[in-house]
DNA sequence: CCTCACACGC
């Protein structure tokens, strides 16, 4: 049933839909659109289901679904994919049953096989794309979607598989955005860059890459510290994107400039990026500023960033954004900024400290030798310390002249920590390098007595410190 | 209105 009245204001909700974020606002809008009586408005209900199923709030997307009057292919899509971004791969599959046009809407093909790829089940997933090339309502989405299932499962021999068997008349560029993202999470930015460059040489003509392609390769330009391939990257970009950045690709860029020492460039990358910066820039530029030890202008973002926040969209600090901001101070020295700042995160901005940004506190303060506040700090703290927080309390404490009290007191500490964790038991190997013997024996045979001992950890990295 | 790709702190 199409409402009789208020087709502009119709369109004007379900643009505020399509491109509101935060609860809240979904909620209102929820509310706005039962209250112009638009709520059997099969688009706008399946607009709201989206939302409600990439939040993961299965029960209002399932009413949304239940309560509509009649269901198109694409609200079956939506809540297939909503069924799917929760892991009920299983109810997807009981839904995808009773379609009753399945077969002439590939998107749910596509749609149940990553729901089984969410889940784990790459052989369900299989199951379903040879079924859809069976049944001809495959397409390069079905291909990409199962080449992304192998990627994220870790399988890039597989992936790599799919990919070649496509051949260059199916590829397109997400293909190989896909490709380059499964080289990235499993480590290997050398093959991301060599699939960027594959892309360049041999779909020239036909693919052009997108921005989501140069942020991709910017990334592993960065960790695999080719600054140079990353500038000249940086410098085509127009020429090769035909547009100008967006904000991903900026963020990219940023962290690229910030980790190669190269503040000025990613300050100007900062300023002249399109639109307001999201959460996600402002953490890379405070993050940034403070790995380059500048503290102050760390702090100073983070003011315009509540400020600015205020005025034109609610972009709120995170916890990523305290430990970044923490961890600046910390690096800086700015002991004042840094109690102000984790004093101030619950009450004006609502993030609860949690352990790491007492890590970083603890940091913060032994560094500039107030090793008693620390103690102090780490004693009434209400999250469990962990194995960071008394690794950088024992090596200072070690340091210091009248840190024997303390060493004894965060060494107690230590040895109560589950062994299971990887990180205390990492804190045996900082023990070994210490000489406390009697710990690490005790420590290491209840390990392996329980058998539960875990291999060499990040942690011990930071042995070389202790000196 | 739906299905495939990208970014931040220790």
């Amino acid at each position: 049933m199409q409402p009789r009245t208020l087709p502009r204001g119709r369109a004007a909700v379900l643009r505020a839909v399509t491109g509101c974020r935060g609860r809240r606002e979904e909620q209102a809008l929820h509310c706005v659109v039962c209250k112009l009586g638009l709520a059997s408005d099969v688009v706008l209900a399946t607009a709201l289901l989206v939302r409600y199923g990439k939040r993961g709030l299965l029960g209002p997307a399932q009413r949304l679904f239940d309560e509509m009057p009649r269901r198109d292919a694409v609200a079956f899509n939506a809540m297939l994919a909503a069924l799917g971004a929760s892991g009920r791969a299983a109810d997807a599959r009981r839904l995808f049953d009773r379609m009753p046009e399945r077969d002439r809407t590939p998107a749910s093909w596509n749609t149940l096989l990553t729901c089984y790829c969410r889940a784990g089940d790459l052989a369900s997933a299989r199951t379903v794309f040879e079924a859809s090339l069976r049944a001809a309502t495959s397409s390069v989405v079905s291909w990409n979607a199962m080449v992304d299932g192998y990627c994220k499962a870790g399988r890039m021999d597989a992936a790599r598989e799919l990919f070649d068997r496509m051949g260059s008349s199916l590829r397109d560029v997400i293909t190989y955005n896909t490709m380059m993202a499964g080289y990235l999470r499993r480590g290997d930015p050398a093959a991301a860059i060599a699939m960027f460059r594959r892309l360049a040489r041999e779909e020239e003509q036909t693919l052009r890459p997108t921005a989501v392609t140069i942020a991709t390769v910017v990334t592993a330009c960065t960790q695999v510290g080719d600054f140079a391939f990353g500038r000249a990257v940086h410098l085509s970009t127009r020429q090769l994107l035909g547009t100008s950045t967006d904000a991903v690709l900026s963020n990219a860029l940023m962290d690229m400039y910030f980790k190669c020492g190269s503040v000025d460039r990613a300050l100007e990358v900062f300023s002249t990026m399109p639109g307001a910066p999201n959460l996600f820039c402002w953490n890379t530029v405070i993050a940034g500023l403070g790995r380059n030890g500048r503290g102050e202008d760390a702090v100073r973002a983070f003011r315009d960033m509540v400020q600015t926040s205020k005025k034109i969209n609610a972009v709120k600090p995170d916890s990523v954004t305290f430990v970044a901001l923490l961890s600046a101070c910390s690096h800086s020295g700015l002991v004042r900024e840094g109690r102000e700042l984790f004093a101030e995160m619950l009450p004006a901005h609502g993030v609860a400290p949690g352990a790491e940004h007492y890590g970083c506190m603890v940091d913060l303060l032994c560094r500039a030798g107030l090793l008693g506040e620390a103690v102090q700090l780490v004693r009434t703290m209400p999250v469990r310390p962990n194995a960071k927080v008394l690794g950088c309390l024992l090596l200072h404490a070690r340091s210091s002249g009248d840190g024997v009290t303390a060493s004894e007191w965060a060494a107690r500490r230590i040895v109560e920590l589950d062994v299971r964790d990887g990180a205390a038991y990492g804190l045996s190997n900082l023990y070994a390098s210490l000489q406390r013997w009697d710990h690490v024996e005790r420590r290491r045979s209840a390990a392996v007595a329980s058998g539960k001992e875990p291999g060499r950890t990040s942690y011990d990295a930071q042995i070389p410190h202790v000196r």
